[in-house]
This record gives C-alpha cells, sequence and structure tokens, in this order.
DNA sequence: ACATTTGTCAACCATATGGTTAAACTAAAT
DNA sequence: ATTTAGTTTAACCATATGGTTGACAAATGT
C-alpha cells in the first residue's frame, strides 16, 4: 500500500478516537469509551493526545483530508464540466458509503464550532474552486450551459451528493425505505445525481 | 394571533430550552444554561418536565412540528409538481431563514438517535407524500417530465432546499464568502432552486 | 551492567452535572 | 384566619468525567 497506515498506539488511539466520535459527537463522546475502544488505559490517551480537545482535532483533522483532496483533485482536473460533475458524484457517493457517519460528523461539527473552518483553509489541499468558477463562467458565455452562477452550481452539486448521507435518517421515514432499500437508492444516485445536475444545466 | 403563545412557565422553559438545545445539541446542553436562559431555578426545569431526557423531547417534538406541516400541506395540496416544487422551494428557504438552528438539530438528533424518527411517524401530519409519488408517476407516463423515480426526485427537492444551511458553515469557507454574501445567495435560491428543479425534470 | 528515557497502568482528584429535597412562599378556597 | 394546593428556591447528593500522579516495566543508550 501507499498510504502507511501503520499500527502505531497513535494510529490505534486515533482510530479508536474516529469511531467513537464520528458516531457520537465530540460533546457526547467519553474519554474512557475511545480507551475501551483502542483496548488500553485511558492515561494513554492523555499520554500520546494531551486533551480530548486536542485528540478531537486530530480526528477531525484527518477525516476532513480524507475528503477534501478529492474534491480538489476532481475540480481541478483537466477534464470538461460534466466529465467533473460525473465523477465527483460517483465517487463521493462510492467513498460514503464506505464511510458513512463522516459528512455528518464534519457538518456537525463545523456547525457547532463554525470559526474553525478558517483553520482548515489554512491548510494545504483546501479545495479551491476557481477553476471550476472559470469553467461555468466560459461555458455559460459560450451557451453550453443554462445562465447560472459558478457558486450556486456548486451549492447544487455539494447539496445533491451530501444531503441523501446526512439526512438519511430523515428520508427514510419519509419515504419509508429500510436500509437496505435505502442503500440500493444510493448505489443509483451514483449516475442519477450527475444526469439530474447535466439536465438541469445542458442547453 | 392564531397561535396562543401563552406566556406560562412551560411555555417559557420550552423556549429556552429551543435557544439552547438547538444552538448545543442534547449532549453538550446544560440544565443549568436553560434554567439560566429561563431566568428561573434548575429545580423548576424538573418540576415542569421531569428529566433532561423528556424536556428534549418536547423540544424536539415541537421543533419538528414547525417544519413537517409546511411540507404536508405543499405536497398535498391540489397544486401541479412544478408549483408544489417552487412553493416549497420558497417557503422552505424563507422559513429558515428566520430559523436557522432548526435543519441542523433536526437532521442531527435524528442521527444520534435513528430509532427516534419511528416515534415521529406515529404523530399526525407527519408527511405523507404518496399524492406527490403518484403525480410524478403520472407525469412521466404522459412525457411531460423526464423518467425519474419520484423518490429520487424527491430526496432531490430536499437536498437542494435544505443542505445549504446545514453545510453552510463548510460552503461560505469553500466559496470564501462571508454572513452577508452567503445570506444574499440564500435569498436567491428562492426561485433558483425550482428553476434548476424544473430544467432538470421539464422535458 | 547500569542509567536513562519512554511507555503503561491502577488509583486518585477536582469539578461538573443531572437530579432531589425540604422548607418557604403564594394565592385561592373554606 | 386557616387550610390546602401549587409553585419556587437554596442547599444538597450521587455519579460521571476529564485529567493527574506515582509506581513500575520495557526499551534504549552507554
Amino acid at each position: 500500500m501507499t498510504t502507511e497506515e501503520q499500527n502505531t498506539p497513535e494510529n490505534n488511539i486515533l482510530n479508536a478516537a474516529k469511531e467513537i466520535f464520528q458516531k457520537k459527537g465530540m460533546a457526547a463522546a467519553r474519554m474512557q469509551e475511545i480507551a475501551d475502544e483502542a483496548g488500553i488505559n485511558k492515561a494513554m490517551l492523555h499520554y500520546y493526545y494531551r486533551s480530548k480537545e486536542l485528540l478531537f482535532e486530530a480526528v477531525f483533522k484527518s477525516a476532513f483530508s480524507m475528503l477534501a483532496p478529492q474534491l480538489n483533485e476532481i475540480m481541478n482536473a483537466d477534464t470538461t464540466i460534466f466529465e467533473k460533475i460525473r465523477n465527483f458524484s460517483s465517487n463521493y457517493i462510492s467513498f460514503v458509503l464506505k464511510h458513512p457517519y463522516l459528512p455528518n460528523f464534519i457538518i456537525q461539527e463545523l456547525n457547532r464550532n463554525p470559526e474553525f473552518v478558517k483553520n482548515l483553509i489554512a491548510e494545504k489541499n483546501f479545495p479551491n474552486i476557481s477553476k471550476f468558477k472559470q469553467q461555468v463562467n466560459e461555458k455559460v458565455a459560450e451557451g453550453v450551459i443554462r445562465p447560472i452562477t459558478a457558486e450556486q452550481l456548486f451549492i447544487n452539486i455539494m447539496s445533491l451528493n451530501i444531503f441523501p448521507f446526512i439526512g438519511a435518517p430523515l428520508l427514510k421515514g419519509f419515504l419509508n425505505f429500510d436500509d437496505e432499500a435505502y442503500k440500493k437508492l444510493m448505489e443509483n444516485r451514483k449516475t442519477e445525481v450527475s444526469d439530474f445536475i447535466i439536465n438541469a444545466i445542458k442547453i
């Protein structure tokens, strides 16, 4: 494997903390529970990551860095907007089906602590959408796609891909779907979402 | 006013609890803080609502019942699908601009406790989308709109309207928008969203 | 072989927190 | 005026929780 997933105590703790923090959120997570999950003494958590706050930050940044680069890569790739929309929808949905707690975790904690986003922006690899913006504006000017601002289109792409996971419990209720049926629906969305978006903008 | 917003201690407590619970979530909210917000002694909370859990449930149901009937009304109205999409987008966005913590609160707590949705389904006024489903199927059969399942369309409508609020901190970061600019963007979405959806499905 | 650093743990600590209690206050009912 | 029921409060309680400590073991260096 290229990314070294080493078996250090730090990593062991981080994985356990991810599990618990992502399921329960910062406030409801318990240090003891994380220690149990990692199979170590509670004091070890403080030995390796001083405080709950710092452990949380490590988890959050690690989680964010799993998602952000994907977005960045796709948005800055040398492909048409249509391909970008198709790639992102397909990749993102595949990825989140494997990590179902991730988007909700990030969104949730960012709402709890909105200033934290400034922290993330400073990091390298923070998604930059300027190329995407330029492309959208060009295509609108050329009359290839309907008039829409790049920002609105971007929000639409994100919404259609992310919300179905975050709002899953609610949507399952509204649609009266069980987990199995809902998962199939998500599989279909890998292509349905991009078709929908492209139909909306293509002239 | 038609809806009696009485000044009873119960209501006073409920409003204070809404404020705190919606901002911080169940786990991070403190009973003392709610008491302070309501300007009363902490024991009063337990006098009127036995426990934190029960107070939380009262807040949650009250919050949910502010949103659900709107959806229900619009979806079951005697209007075309296009009108439903326009009405919902416009009404929902207007409403949430006034109650910015609501959607995140509901989504968040439903994720924390997915079985709770069963509780809600039992309540009267739980949104029923059968009429909407039937309409979509008809229009697809008539060739008025592109082939799409009612479920996927429903998810898309919900996603495009709700996510921009829940994901606001993240989206503000990506777009590099301040609160003011973002709010204007949301105002524009009252019509942009429905145009987008209708373009996507209309043949 | 010895000393030093690093890692691990059980026990402990201070504080925060949800919840209780018993007494006091209020206002209507008798 | 006295009783009664409902309301409000300060003080208190038990427990949970993040964090610390001091002893001890395992590496690591010399």
